[in-house]
RNA sequence: GGGCUUGUAGAUCAGUUGGAAGAUCGUCGCCUUUGCAAGGCGAAGGCCCUGGGUUCGAAUCCCAGCAAGUCCA
C-alpha cells in the first residue's frame, strides 16, 4: 500500500508525526514526540488494567448510548441493528461485522444506503478464535461492533479520511482519553473481495478501532498488489469503521479482563455454580489475572505451545508452579468461555437460528455443546437455558430475546437431551473398542479415535477418558483435530450461471413487466428488440420469468399468421429473454415486429396458486410452531409445491393437521392479497426482515406482498384473493436436514387431484381386501397377525415333518468305517426343510447326512455330526463339489453346508458324487 | 453443499470369509421366600427399515429410497 495514502490532513494539522515501530517494523502516527512504540500489543503491554483510559467507568448500554448519540450530533442517522444471522447474505452465515449489513447490494452501489452517513451498534458474531475465549482474557465470540459508516462514490462525497480520523479522534476526547497517549497504526486492510488502507487506533496498548478506507475491489487485471492479489480503484468509496463496544467499556473499567468488564454478575454466578469463588477484591487474585490478561494481551494462546509459554511466565512472575497457575486458572477460564458462549446463543436463538447438523445451526450446535462440556468439567449443573435467561435479563435493550424465551429455552432442552445421548452411545462404542484392544494388548489407534469424533461426535477427550478406565493407552496428538480436518480437505468448484449472450443483452433496456400489474391478463402486445438463436426479447411482457422458486411461464408468441412457442422465460439483469422451442430455416420476425404474446394461463395460475398457499402456509406455520419459523427454501410446480421451515424438532401430524385447517381457513376467509412496491429501508423499517423469507432482492425498490398476515418481500405471481387459491391439502413432510423440515402441498385443482388420488388408493386397497374403508386398519392388522402367525405354523410344521423324516431315513443309513451315512433325495423340501432334517440327524455324533431335493432347481445340504467331522469328514468340500455337477455353487463348514443348482437332470450324478467322495474321506 | 457412521426382540446391542437369527435387561408363567429384594426353571416376543440387484443361497455384498446420528466448509 503506498504511502501516500496515511498523508492526511487531519495527522499534519494536529501535530502528528509519522514513526515506523522498532519492534514490528509497522508506520504509526502520534502526537508524543518520545514515543518510540506503535502502542499495538506484541509491541507495548497493556497498560490500561487497573489504570482505566476513560474519564468514567461505563456499562454497556450506557457506552453504546454514548456512542451513537455522539455520531448523532454528527450529523449521523442511527439504525437499528440488523440480525447475527445474515440471511440476506450466501456467502456467510454469520454477521460478522456492520458492515456485513450493506454488502452486497449497498456497497456495491446497486442499493442507496438506509442512511448517509450512519450509525450503528451491531451485535457481531465470530467463531474463528473459538479457543482463545476465556484464555486471552479479550476474545469474545459475541460483540458489538459500533461503526459510523459513509458511503461516497464519484459523484458525491460525504466524507473520507480526514473527517473520519477526525470523528474517531473527538470521540475518544470526549469519553476523555489523554490526546498523547493514542496512536493510529498504518495496516493495510483485504477481505471479502474488497480493500483499501486502514488505520487503526490505539490506546492503552490495545486496539479500540479500525477505520477501514474501502476504495478498493479484488481485479485481476488490477494494479494494485495487496497480500498477492490484484486490485483496482472503486467506483464507490466506503467509510468502514469498527469501534468494539465491549473493548471501549473494558478501557473506561480496567479490569482485569474484558469479561469482568461487561458481563460481571454472570460471571460472578457461575462462579458460585462451579464452587469457585471470584475474588477480584483479593488482590493476591487479581493480580494473577492481570498479569495473565496483560501477558496473554502478548500472544496467540489458541495454540498450545504459546498457552503453556504463557502459564510458565506468568508463573515464575508471582512465583508459583505451572501446575498450581493451571488449577487457579483453568476453572476461571472456563467460567469466562461459559459466559461469553451462552451470550452467543443468546443473540443466535434469540434471532432465530435453530441447531442443525449443517450451516449457520451447525455452528450454534458446536457452540452449545462446548458450553455443556465446560459445564460439566465444572459441575455447574443448571440448565443451559437458566444462563442464557441471566443473559436475557440483563440485555434490556433486546426485549425479542424475552419474547422468544420459551422457544429458546424449549431448543436448548431439546439439544441437552440430544447431546446426552450421544454422549452415552459414545461412551459404550468406545468402552467395547477400548476393551477390544485391551484384549489384544495394543494400543487403540488413533484412527479410532478420529473415527469416534469424526462420524459419532465423541470428543477426543471423553474418548481418552474412558480408554484409561478400560485400561488404556491414547495418544492425543495436539494438531488432533487439524488431523479431521486433513480428513475432509478437498476442493470445491462452484458454477457461475452463464449467461447467453451477456453482451448484447447488457446493450438492452430493462423489459417492462406488466404481469405485476395485470395478475389476470393472459394476453399482450410487444415490440421485438432483439432476436439471438431461440431467444427473443420485447420491450414488454406478461411472461413470468422464473424466479423466487415459481417456474417460467410458458405460452406463445403471434407475428401475423406464425405462432412461436414459448418454453421458456429468463431474466437477467432485468432484460426478460423469451426462448421458443424450434424455429422454422427462416424466422418470420425481425427486430421491430409487433408480436402478439398469449401466456398458457393454467400452466400460470397453477403457478400462483402454488405461490400464494406457499406464503398461507408459512403463516399458518408459524402460527402453530412458533415465531422462530423462517422459509429455508421453497420450489412451486405445477402439481404441487414444496416450502422449507427452519424448525428444531419433527412436525407431528397433530401440528400438520391444524397448519393445514388454518391455511385454508385463510382460504375460505377470501382476503385479499395486496401487493406494492416500495423504498427498501422503509419497508425494512416497517415490517423488519421477516420480509426477506425467500432471499434478499437486488434494487432500491423492492415488492411486498400481504397475503393474509404474511407479508413478505416476493417478485412472484400471485392469485388476487386468496380464495381463489382453492383448497390447500399438504401432501407429505420430510427432514431434509436436522432442523429444517419440508412441506409438500397442492393447491388448487392440485389438491384436488392430490386427494382424488389418495382416495383411489384407499378404494383399491379396501376392494382388494374386500372390506369397506372404514373396515381398512382392522383389517390389514388382522391379516399381517394372522400372516405372522402362519408363518409360525409353517416353521413348526417344516420341523414336525422332519422329525417325522428323521426316522425313516436313520432305518436306510449305510455304515462306512463306524459312520452312519444317509444321502437321499428328499421331494419337494425346501432348503429350510433339508437343514432341519440334516440338522436332527446329525444329533448323533455318528452321522452324516447329505440330502438334496429338487425346487427352483435344485436344493443340497448336508451336515456331520462331531464324531464324523473327527474321522475327516468335511461337507463343506463335499457339497462345493456336488452344486457345480447341478450347475450353481454352494459351500459352509465342516459340519454344515448347503448349496444347489439350476440344473435337477444330473441330481442323481452330484448325490453319488457326494458318496463317492465321504467314502474318500472316511478312508 | 460435501464426507463419514448406523437401522436386527419392548429397550440396549452381538451376529466372523454370504451358509441353522443370538445375548443382556425388561415382560409373562411356575418354583423358592412370612413378605420384599434376589435367585432357580421355563415361555412368549423378529416383514433382520423399505424396494430393487448379484447368488444355489443375503441380516451380511451392490444400487436406490426412507429414517437416525455425526463431522467439516
Amino acid at each position: 500500500m503506498l504511502e501516500d495514502e496515511y498523508q492526511i490532513d487531519f495527522f499534519s494539522d494536529n501535530g502528528f508525526i509519522r514513526k515506523q515501530c522498532p519492534k514490528c517494523g509497522k508506520y504509526f502516527w502520534t502526537r508524543d514526540q518520545d514515543r518510540s512504540t506503535c502502542g499495538d500489543a506484541p509491541c507495548d503491554p497493556y497498560s490500561f488494567i487497573g489504570n482505566p483510559v476513560f474519564k468514567k467507568k461505563m456499562e454497556l448500554a450506557e457506552m453504546r448510548e454514548f456512542y451513537l448519540k455522539f455520531f448523532e450530533e454528527q450529523d449521523h442517522t442511527r439504525i437499528d441493528r440488523y440480525p447475527v444471522i445474515a440471511r440476506w447474505r450466501d456467502d456467510i452465515y454469520l454477521t460478522i461485522a456492520s458492515i456485513a449489513d450493506f454488502q452486497p447490494f449497498v456497497t456495491s452501489g446497486q442499493v442507496p444506503p438506509p442512511a448517509n452517513p450512519l450509525t450503528i451498534s451491531q451485535p457481531c458474531i465470530r467463531l474463528s478464535d473459538l479457543d482463545a475465549v476465556g484464555r486471552s482474557g479479550r476474545h469474545l465470540t459475541t460483540f458489538e461492533m459500533m461503526a459510523h459508516h459513509a458511503f461516497n462514490n464519484s459523484k458525491k462525497e460525504i466524507y473520507w479520511k480526514d473527517h473520519t480520523l477526525e470523528l474517531c479522534d473527538g470521540l475518544l476526547d470526549s469519553l476523555g482519553a489523554d490526546p498523547m497517549a493514542v496512536t493510529y497504526k498504518e495496516e493495510p486492510w483485504a477481505g471479502g473481495g474488497n480493500a483499501g488502507p486502514c488505520v487503526e487506533t490505539l490506546i492503552g496498548g490495545l486496539e479500540v478501532a479500525t477505520l477501514v478506507f474501502m476504495d478498493l475491489k479484488q481485479d485481476k487485471t488490477g494494479d494494485i498488489n495487496i497480500k498477492g492479489d490484484q486490485y483496482s480503484k472503486m467506483d464507490n468509496y466506503i467509510v468502514d469503521t469498527g469501534y468494539g463496544l465491549e473493548r471501549f467499556v473494558w478501557a473506561s473499567k480496567g479490569s482485569p479482563t474484558i469479561y469482568d468488564a461487561i458481563f460481571p454478575s454472570i460471571v460472578n454466578e457461575l462462579m458460585g455454580l462451579a464452587g469457585i469463588e471470584h475474588e477480584l477484591e483479593n488482590e493476591e487474585y487479581t493480580n494473577i489475572l492481570s498479569q495473565n490478561a496483560r501477558l496473554a494481551g502478548l500472544m496467540d494462546v489458541s495454540e498450545k505451545a504459546n498457552l503453556f509459554e504463557l502459564r510458565k511466565q506468568v508463573a515464575s512472575s508471582i512465583g508459583t508452579t505451572v501446575e498450581k497457575l493451571s488449577s487457579i486458572m483453568e476453572p476461571v477460564e472456563s467460567v469466562y468461555a461459559i459466559t461469553d458462549h451462552t451470550r452467543c446463543l443468546t443473540f443466535m436463538l434469540g434471532d432465530g437460528g435453530i441447531p442443525s447438523n449443517v450451516k449457520a445451526g451447525y455452528l450454534a450446535r458446536l457452540v452449545i455443546r462446548r458450553t455443556l462440556r465446560m459445564m460439566k468439567d465444572l459441575g455447574i449443573n443448571v440448565p443451559i437455558s437458566e444462563i442464557v435467561r441471566m443473559h436475557i435479563d440483563t440485555l434490556p435493550e433486546y426485549p425479542e430475546f424475552q419474547e422468544n424465551f420459551d422457544v429458546i429455552e424449549d431448543i436448548l432442552a431439546h439439544e441437552e437431551r440430544k447431546f446426552a445421548d450421544t454422549l452415552d452411545r459414545g461412551r459404550r462404542m468406545m468402552e467395547k473398542s477400548a476393551r477390544h484392544y485391551k484384549k489384544s494388548g495394543e494400543n487403540i489407534p488413533l484412527e479410532t479415535i478420529i473415527d469416534m469424533y469424526d462420524s459419532q461426535g465423541i470428543p477426543p477427550e471423553i474418548s481418552k477418558s474412558v480408554a484409561a478406565e478400560v485400561g488404556v493407552e491414547v495418544d492425543l496428538p495436539d494438531n488432533f483435530y487439524s488431523l479431521v480436518a486433513d480428513k475432509h480437505s478437498k476442493s470445491e468448484e462452484k458454477e457461475e450461471k452463464v449467461i447467453p449472450f451477456a453482451d448484447r443483452i447488457a446493450k438492452l433496456p430493462k423489459t417492462k413487466r406488466l404481469f405485476y400489474d395485470e395478475p389476470n391478463r393472459m394476453e399482450f402486445e410487444g415490440v421485438v428488440l432483439d432476436i439471438f438463436e431461440k431467444h427473443i426479447v420485447l420491450d414488454n411482457t406478461l411472461f413470468y420469468p422464473e424466479g423466487g422458486g415459481q417456474p417460467a411461464d410458458h405460452g406463445t408468441l403471434t407475428v401475423e399468421d406464425v405462432v412461436l412457442n414459448v418454453v421458456d422465460t429468463q431474466i437477467y439483469n432485468g432484460v426478460v429473454v423469451h426462448t421458443i422451442d424450434d424455429i422454422e430455416d427462416e424466422l418470420h420476425i425481425r427486430k421491430g415486429d409487433l408480436v402478439v404474446g398469449r401466456v398458457d394461463e393454467e400452466r400460470r395460475m397453477a403457478h400462483a396458486r402454488h405461490h400464494t398457499a406457499t406464503h398461507i402456509i408459512n403463516d399458518a406455520a408459524r402460527d402453530v410452531l412458533g415465531s422462530h419459523i423462517w422459509q429455508a427454501g421453497a420450489q412451486k410446480f405445477r402439481d404441487r409445491a414444496r416450502l422449507d421451515l427452519s424448525h428444531y424438532k419433527r412436525i407431528t401430524q397433530e401440528e400438520l393437521d391444524q397448519i393445514e385447517l388454518i391455511a385454508n381457513r385463510t382460504v375460505m376467509e377470501n382476503k385479499r392479497v395486496l401487493s406494492d412496491w416500495m423504498d427498501r429501508t422503509e419497508a425494512e423499517q416497517k415490517y423488519g426482515f421477516r420480509l426477506y423469507q425467500g432471499g434478499v432482492p437486488p434494487g432500491k425498490m423492492i415488492r411486498v406482498m400481504q397475503v393474509g398476515n404474511d407479508i413478505e418481500a416476493c417478485a412472484g405471481t400471485h392469485c388476487t384473493n386468496t380464495g381463489l387459491v382453492g383448497p390447500i391439502k399438504i401432501l407429505k413432510t420430510e427432514r431434509i436436514q436436522d432442523g429444517v423440515e419440508r412441506l409438500e402441498y397442492a393447491a388448487g385443482e392440485a389438491a384436488i387431484k392430490a386427494m382424488q388420488d389418495l382416495e383411489s388408493l384407499v378404494r383399491d386397497s379396501s376392494e382388494t381386501l374386500r372390506v369397506s374403508a372404514e373396515q381398512l386398519p382392522s383389517t390389514i392388522g388382522r391379516f399381517f397377525d394372522e400372516w405372522k402367525d402362519l408363518k409360525k405354523e409353517n416353521t413348526k410344521l417344516k420341523e414336525d415333518l422332519a422329525h417325522a423324516r428323521v426316522s425313516q431315513l436313520i432305518t436306510d443309513a449305510e455304515t462306512i468305517n463306524d459312520i452312519r451315512v444317509i444321502a437321499k433325495t428328499v421331494p419337494h423340501a425346501d432348503s429350510d426343510e433339508l437343514t432341519k432334517t440334516a440338522g436332527e440327524l446329525t444329533q448323533e455324533n455318528d452321522v452324516v447326512a447329505v440330502l438334496i431335493s429338487e425346487l427352483d432347481g435344485v436344493k443340497i445340504v448336508a451336515a456331520a455330526g462331531d464324531e464324523a467331522v473327527k474321522n475327516g469328514v468335511n461337507v463343506g468340500l463335499i457339497v462345493k463339489e456336488m452344486s457345480t455337477i447341478v450347475g450353481g455353487g454352494g459351500g459352509g463348514r465342516p459340519n454344515m453346508a448347503r448349496g444347489g443348482g439350476t440344473d435337477p437332470s444330473n441330481m442323481t450324478g452330484a448325490l453319488d458324487r457326494g458318496i463317492e467322495l465321504l467314502k474318500e474321506q472316511l478312508e
